[in-house]
DNA sequence: CGATGATCTTGGAGAACGCT
DNA sequence: AGCGTTCTCCAAGATCATCG
């Protein structure tokens, strides 16, 4: 079993050096005796090893190098860790660096990031397990474990309520001079463009449609429902092209995978100079391509 | 060259929108 | 009103840049 695979970490008494530069999975968990500050909310805890579990995580390059230190001591804006345990404290979010505007990016002030990293020394303890597969077991972890400071991919209904304020803790904007408009604050990560291979494969159908002026045809639907996870949020998207500049869509990674599917194609670029295009995907998915 | 810090990227959830 | 579509925001790093 994969439990067993865990070495501990103790940050009071073990080097960092003997954790590997190795991709792999960490648990984070109270030491005994250590609890979470209290925000009202009661917190229910799973054990492993007999420590209530708080966060678990993966680190797809090195353990030690870029997510275990940045843990231990960086600061918030780069640990989720950090910066959730920092808003449980009550600590206020300053703008991580000059480009707050842009990257949204907040963290603590020195002196309470370096409160953070004592209190994580001494009431935190480390379990690690090296191995490729961390995508996969991330998940099992959260599952098997429940953190309360996992948000993401957390659906569990303990601590649902927690979760949901920790959430709103950690997005209480700075209250500094940045009060001018947070838009467009559009900071996030992971992922491999899951939908770009199927994309290449639909491209001669999709630009034969084009020369047919109007064609809707249905896509494989398995070939999507199986490349990502689009249960609630849906595959469907609908993309406006005049000229051949298609529009970026944000919030639709099918969308955009098609978007650079077809920006790096030079017979689509021929064909759509100078026409409007418009390419739709329902939830059918039925493709629509109309060209006006 | 490794540690640290700054910037960039992706997929997903759910709210908001808008058509019939 | 219902439901499909689009928009907005967010988690969680990955990657690039700089410094000692």
């Amino acid at each position: 079993m994969i439990m067993n695979e865990f070495q501990v970490f103790d940050p009071l008494k073990d080097d960092v050096n003997t954790v590997p530069a190795l991709s792999g999975n960490y648990i984070f968990a109270l030491r005994k005796n250590s609890r979470l500050p209290d925000i009202g909310i009661p917190v229910t805890y799973t054990k492993f090893r007999d420590y209530d579990v708080i966060y678990v995580g993966l680190a797809s390059n090195s353990l030690k190098d870029r997510d275990i230190k940045k843990h231990f001591n960086g600061n918030a804006g780069g640990s989720t860790l950090r910066k959730s345990l920092g808003c449980l404290f009550g600590y206020n979010l300053i703008p991580r660096d000059s480009h707050y505007n842009s990257n949204g990016k907040t963290k603590f002030n020195v002196t309470d990031e370096s409160k953070l990293s004592d209190w994580i020394k001494t009431n935190l303890i480390m379990f690690y397990y090296p191995n490729k597969e961390f995508d996969s077991v991330e998940s099992l972890l959260i599952q098997a474990l429940n953190p309360p400071l996992n948000l993401d991919k957390n659906h569990n209904v303990i601590n649902s309520e927690f979760r949901k304020h920790l959430t709103k803790l950690r997005n209480s904007k700075p209250n500094y001079y940045y009060n001018n408009t947070i838009e467009n604050s559009n900071q996030n990560n992971l992922g491999k463009e899951l939908y770009v291979k199927i994309w290449k494969g639909y491209l001669p159908i999709i630009l034969s449609a084009i020369k047919c002026k109007q064609k809707t045809m249905t896509l494989d639907r398995s070939l999507f429902e199986s490349a990502g996870n689009r249960k609630n949020s849906g595959y469907s998207f609908r993309l406006d092209i005049a000229n051949g500049i298609v529009p970026r869509k944000s919030g639709s990674a099918v969308a955009r995978d098609l978007k650079k599917v077809l920006d790096k194609s030079i017979d689509f670029k021929t064909l759509a100079n100078k026409k409007s295009i418009t390419i739709s995907l329902n939830t059918n998915f039925e493709l629509i391509v109309q060209v006006i």
